[in-house]
DNA sequence: CTTGAATAGTTCAAAATATGAAGTATATGA
DNA sequence: TCATATACTTCATATTTTGAACTATTCAAG
C-alpha cells in the first residue's frame, strides 16, 4: 500500500467524522447519566425513556437493538424497584406489556427533561442546529429500525 | 402533575429525538462492527481508529472518555496481537506513545473504510446529508472535548 | 380439530467489560 | 531536596451482556 493511500485513508472522511461525533456524544451522555441517577443503570434509563407508552418486550428489544434476555433482566430490575409492572397483552397471551407506574412516569419525565439539558450542554448546539441535527437523527433512526431490525432478529 | 404536563413531557423533544437517533446509530454500528472483525473487540477497534498518529495513552483516555486502566488493557491486547507497539515518549519518560505497526495500520485502514460503508448503509443518508451531519457531529465533538474532558478527568 | 413449527418471554451460568484503589516511576515546583 | 502531581500499570471485583435451553402460546397446514 502506498504512502499516499495510507495518508488518504488515515485522513478523516465525513463518515468517520460523523461517527466520532456520535461516539463522543454517546459516551458523554452515558457518563452524564451515570452521574445523575444513582439508582438506575444506563439500560434502565434507556428503557424508561422508551416507555412513552406501554410496549411489549419484544418491541423494546428491537428498538434497543438488544437481545430478549437483556430486556428481561432490565424489566425485572425496574419492576422490582417499582417503576413498572408487567401486564398481560390482551392480544397475545405469550406477551407482556410493560407499563410505567406513577413512580416510573415521574422518573421518566425527570429523565426526559434532564436528557434534554444534557444534550444541550454536551452538544453546545443552538436551537436551529439542534433541530437540524434532530431531523437527520430521526431519519437515521428510521432507516436503522427499518433496515436493521430484521438483521438483528435474524440468527 | 397534570395530564397535560405528562403529555407534554412524554412527547419527544428535538433533543430526545437527536439522542434516540444517536443511540440507535451507536448500537447499530457496534453491532455491525462486532460482526465484521472477530479478532478485535469494540474498544480495540475504537482505539485503532483513533490512532491516526502515535498518541499517548492519556490522550486516548481523554479522547475515548474512559479511565486509564481500560486504555492499558486495550493497548495490552492490541500489542499482544501485534497491532501496535509502545514506544517511550521522548518528551516525558513516564509516558508511552502507542504506535501502529504495519499490521495495525492495515487493520486501521480496513476499519476506516468499513466504518464509512457501515455509516452509509446504517444511516441511509445521501452525501449532502452526510456532510451536514458530519459538520454538526464535529461541532458536537469539539464541544465535548473542550468542555467534557476536565469533568472526565476531575474526581 | 390436531399437530408441528414459529414466536414471546424466562432462566441461568459463562463470558466479556469496566472500574477503582493501590503501586511504580518520573516530573514539577517550592 | 523534598512534597506533590502526573502517567501508566496491576489486579481483584463488580457490572453487564450473552447465548442456549426452557415454558407457554400462537399460527398455519392438513
Amino acid at each position: 500500500m502506498t504512502t499516499d493511500t495510507n495518508q488518504r485513508l488515515s485522513r478523516l472522511t465525513p463518515e468517520i467524522q460523523a461517527m466520532m461525533g456520535v461516539y463522543a456524544l454517546y459516551w458523554k451522555l452515558e457518563e452524564s447519566f451515570a452521574r445523575i441517577e444513582t439508582e438506575l443503570s444506563q439500560q434502565e434509563c434507556h428503557m424508561l425513556v422508551k416507555l412513552d407508552q406501554p410496549k411489549r418486550m419484544g418491541v423494546l428489544a428491537a428498538d434497543m437493538l438488544t437481545v430478549p434476555s437483556t430486556i428481561t433482566a432490565t424489566a425485572d430490575a425496574l419492576e422490582r424497584a417499582g417503576y413498572l409492572t408487567r401486564q398481560p397483552d390482551p392480544s397475545d397471551r405469550r406477551a407482556w406489556l410493560l407499563v410505567l407506574t406513577d413512580k416510573g412516569t415521574e422518573a421518566r419525565n425527570m429523565l426526559v427533561a434532564t436528557a434534554g439539558e444534557l444534550f444541550r450542554s454536551a452538544s453546545g448546539l443552538n436551537d436551529a442546529e439542534t433541530a437540524e441535527f434532530a431531523r437527520l437523527a430521526c431519519k437515521i433512526r428510521d432507516n436503522i429500525l427499518k433496515t436493521g431490525i430484521p438483521e438483528g432478529l435474524k440468527k
